[in-house]
DNA sequence: CATCTGTATTGATAAAAATCGATTCAAGTG
DNA sequence: CACTTGAATCGATTTTTATCAATACAGATG
């Protein structure tokens, strides 16, 4: 008998990902989410202390994530006497949509 | 001087984040996001011997890929015959919007 | 049923990430 | 300027993840 094809010779994507894939990855731990969501609740800043009052994690992991999420353009701080506040980057909420928009389709947007 | 107060008590996000940083953690690959952005704009099935052809990757690594995105839910395969075919999970657009959605406000929407 | 081909699984290894104790740094306070 | 406090950094440890070679499995072929 013929030998069958599989398929269609398939076109794959050929975009460079790392990008997004390093956006997703800041967001791919419970705490740093918790942080994210508190930030953006409060929209407005939030002292560190008030993370590591809260979160089941010891200062220096706290601190740890914090720089994650700034590593990745998240979060901003800035520190006022001996405190630190952290807010949502601007325009996060928009960065993020356009990654997952990006996976989807949506043909040559940005 | 009196003591200062770093700033209101804050209220900490409470949510538990797991589910949705392991949905991130799915796409914090870029050969995952590769795989999913192909299978997006195929919009149909795709054959495993697709992907490992494209990818630089060996074919037991692209196996373990396509596991974690099974596992994540955000594919389904369907072998037929000796090939495999991959497609995305029904309604994954809208489950990641929806996370994304989750972390921003959006209080109480499903 | 022996064999081939495509895919999944197993086992090992190496790289990355999470966590914490100890320390350092920055800024107030006395 | 010694001391205290909040946060960041360093170093070490453990866990997780990515990767591949070897092997097993599934289905087709002869």
């Amino acid at each position: 008998m013929s030998i069958q094809r599989c398929c269609p010779p398939a076109r794959i994507d050929a975009s460079d990902w790392s990008e997004c894939a390093a956006l997703f990855k800041a967001l791919a731990d419970p705490h740093r989410l918790t942080i994210l969501a508190t930030l953006a609740r409060a929209d407005d800043e939030v002292c560190v202390c008030d993370f590591t009052a809260a979160l089941p994690l010891n200062q220096p992991t706290v601190s740890h994530h914090l720089k994650a999420l700034r590593d990745a353009g998240v979060v901003t701080s800035e520190r006022r006497g001996t405190w630190v506040y952290y807010r949502l980057a601007p325009g996060m909420r928009q960065r993020l949509e356009g990654a997952v928009g990006s996976l989807f389709v949506d043909p040559v947007v940005a």
